[in-house]
DNA sequence: ACCTGAACACCGTTCAAGT
DNA sequence: ACCTGAACACCGTTCAAGT
């Protein structure tokens, strides 16, 4: 008579894998592990998502979205000046990307190609970091600071959650350090620019 | 009579799997497929590496030995001048990492704790990064220094690898950007520390 | 329209048996 | 001392059948 009704969701499948990505790594979320924890069999999952590298995307593509909104929130409140949006973006993401270690890991490695975020969704994920760096270093060269930043806060902060960072020191010291690092050299490269 | 010789090494073992990895990813890096390519049954891979993970580790291991001796060599060979010893470091780390993208992504995220590269093997591979910065920086600054380029460096080539520099633009321009506006921050801070 | 049990090919790993 | 075939528990995925 009446067909079965939808018992879970794309959004709490989605939670589900982001949720056992995050305590066990990729390996642990298999499609038996994420069904038994949304309350189904593993072949329902298949009415929502392709398959297991669909629902990985989507979980890459979710944690997309929210480093984005993250970063866009701390650059909002940070006020006018654009050294200050410049570290409050930059401290934003280490703590979004420290927070969800490897749902970040995941926006960059390790996704079937055909399971990336859309270009779309990567767009507006980047978008603050655009913005902010245009401030300092002009629209000319506004594309290749903001890849330089996005490379250095992702970098940093994947090499922190890797346990890269073995021989002591202060790894906080060392972020800030990286920032001031960046922030001089791009305010010197900007006032070359708008010199020339 | 005879116990059996050996068909295979570790090392045989390692490049096989090395190979599967970087033109397939790691899920094509079975067992199966590893024995098949060397020439013997899997359980056979039990007498050489404890499980699956130590053999990814080993692999990660080699990564890590390589990209210290490519950068070191590179250091080497571009003369005293401090600047120029940082740029060829910046270079070889890119060339090496983008030549074998997916073993060098091994080096960062997804290796089980227990099979990452020993802290020797990693100090062996981080020590031309320390010198050169040591000689711009002073060595109170050295450690977060070396952090901050190997951040970008390895965050730069991991999103070049991974497809996320997908707005268009200059890619290589970009790189160069990024290493010329570290220089010029860092020799900014080293004389500040210098002067106070 | 979504859910289920049964089935398939595959995987990592163990182990007793061969040489 | 290393190799092998057989076996185990597990995985992703398909599909016909249920409601």
């Amino acid at each position: 008579m009446s067909p079965a009704r939808a018992r879970t969701s794309r959004s709490d499948i989605i939670g589900a894998a982001r949720d056992l990505l995050e305590d066990g790594g990729l390996d642990a979320v298999s499609m038996a592990a994420v069904a038994k924890r949304v309350g189904v069999r593993p072949p329902s999952l298949y009415k929502h998502f392709a398959d297991r590298d669909a629902l990985i995307g989507a979980v890459a593509t979710q944690a997309a979205v929210d480093l984005g909104d993250a970063c866009a929130d701390a650059v909002e409140a940070a006020g006018p000046d654009p050294t200050a949006r410049l570290q409050a973006l930059a401290v934003a993401y280490r703590t979004r990307a420290v927070a969800h270690p490897r749902a970040t890991a995941l926006l960059f490695a390790g996704i079937a190609p055909a399971a990336m975020p859309t270009p779309e969704s990567q767009a507006e994920a980047a978008r603050p970091v655009l913005d902010v760096v245009a401030s300092i270093v002009g629209p000319a060269q506004a594309l290749s600071a903001a890849r330089v930043l996005t490379a250095f806060a992702h970098g940093f902060t994947s090499m922190e959650t890797a346990g890269a960072f073995r021989f002591g020191g202060d790894v906080d010291e060392a972020y800030r350090f990286g920032i001031s690092v960046l922030l001089a050299g791009l305010e010197g490269e900007g006032a070359t620019s708008a010199r020339s």
